[in-house]
DNA sequence: AATCACTTGCTTGTTGACAACAAGTTTTCA
DNA sequence: TGAAAACTTGTTGTCAACAAGCAAGTGATT
């Protein structure tokens, strides 16, 4: 995966700055990536994740001003990934629809990118830590996704699916809780859990629990 | 909190050996939970502990082996508790009434104690990177408590309680799921769940989402 | 019950690893 | 060509871990 920085655009003309950075920007985030996943987050080193770019001990702290600047970037950049599968799949759906398929949608970005997956969460446990400098990132994608929930369950009501007595927020907190735990579960001890089949019940669960069945 | 370490029992004794390093490993963990809820895990180190223990910097290392060691056991005294509450509150009941107890047996928990839960968290949220020295303490303690609600999930459907296509696996991962992603969402922004109304709506779920209707 | 060999609790000296910053060198660009 | 941006290298202070030593407790022997 690690290679020499490149000195030469697939033209053969020399990059431009523009180039130079987002080059090794990525090539920093991917070993960062790695390196992760191999060591954790206490025992990767900038230096190490410098090196494993090809690029020098230093250029890490220099371009994201710290180890935990550098975190925070990979979170983000993780993060809109998912988000683009999350797009892709519930586009305008709205209600219980919209809850099982995002269910189908991680499950399917789990599946897919593995490792991305796992450094999130791992990026995301990191975020509890007080004084953490990325807490503030975790929080914000959390409350998001929780208005988004919210939003979808509100739209749900107002269309006669969803019961009218069901408050918003706590499904919605519900819902995230799920997700997050469940990821926590699987990353800590794969073996434990059967990622797929308690989406599939956790689907079933959302219907029994949020459906209006009044005769209207 | 901290004082200078004890020299003499309360009867007016020297202490025994036992009754040093007793005091003394408390006065440690009690420090590390002060330290940990002040800094964060990273950036707390033995050396803090140590000394805010009333020690020298060097005790903690010695004592527990590694900051892992000591991170360990904090992990472990905490769980201890909470397993306390738990015993107490849900005994030998089984099937919903059981899984609804313990959402209010983990509330009065945190309400009771919320430093040491969200010490606890911390820690768990500490376990997710590879390599965690404490890792296994972790997928020990919810691989049990994963057990133990697909238990009372089996009593209850044994009862007829429950409904039988229901798998007590999964509802055993949704469960525990909620439980840890709840508790993360109330430690890194509190303001964003209300743990108590959420409880509530969660309570309702479970029993709308399990319990056996058909007609005897 | 006094002493002495031994064990255990605890402290201090030291080392190597690390993040962060600052001052330098190379590459692009106008 | 000289200014600016990308990148590297020198350096410092902090930290975990270990090792060597000191002090307090223990228990067998007399």
């Amino acid at each position: 995966m690690s290679t020499d920085p490149q000195t030469q655009s697939e033209n053969g003309q020399s990059l431009t700055q523009a180039e130079r950075t987002a080059i090794s920007d990525k090539a920093m985030i991917d070993a960062c990536i790695d390196l992760i996943l191999e060591h954790g987050t206490d025992k990767t080193t900038v230096q190490a994740i410098g090196e494993r770019a090809g690029y020098s001990r230093g250029l890490a702290t220099y371009r994201f001003g710290s180890k935990a600047g550098l975190y925070d970037e990979v979170c983000k950049s993780i993060s809109r990934r998912w988000l683009g599968y999350l797009k892709d799949d519930v586009g305008d759906t709205v209600g219980i629809e919209a809850m099982c398929t995002a269910l189908d949608s991680f499950f399917r970005f789990v599946s897919d990118s593995p490792r991305e997956a796992q450094v999130l969460q791992i990026l995301y446990c990191g975020a509890a830590s007080p004084k953490s400098e990325y807490r503030q990132t975790s929080a914000n994608i959390h409350q998001r996704q929780q208005d988004d929930v919210a939003d979808w369950v509100r739209a749900g009501k107002a269309a006669g699916e969803i019961r009218q007595d069901i408050d918003p927020k706590s499904v919605a907190a519900q819902y995230i809780a799920y997700i997050s735990g469940m990821t926590y579960l699987w990353l800590i001890n794969p073996k434990s859990v059967d990622f797929e089949r308690t989406n599939e019940d956790m689907k079933e669960h959302l219907r029994l629990s949020l459906k209006d069945r009044t005769v209207k």
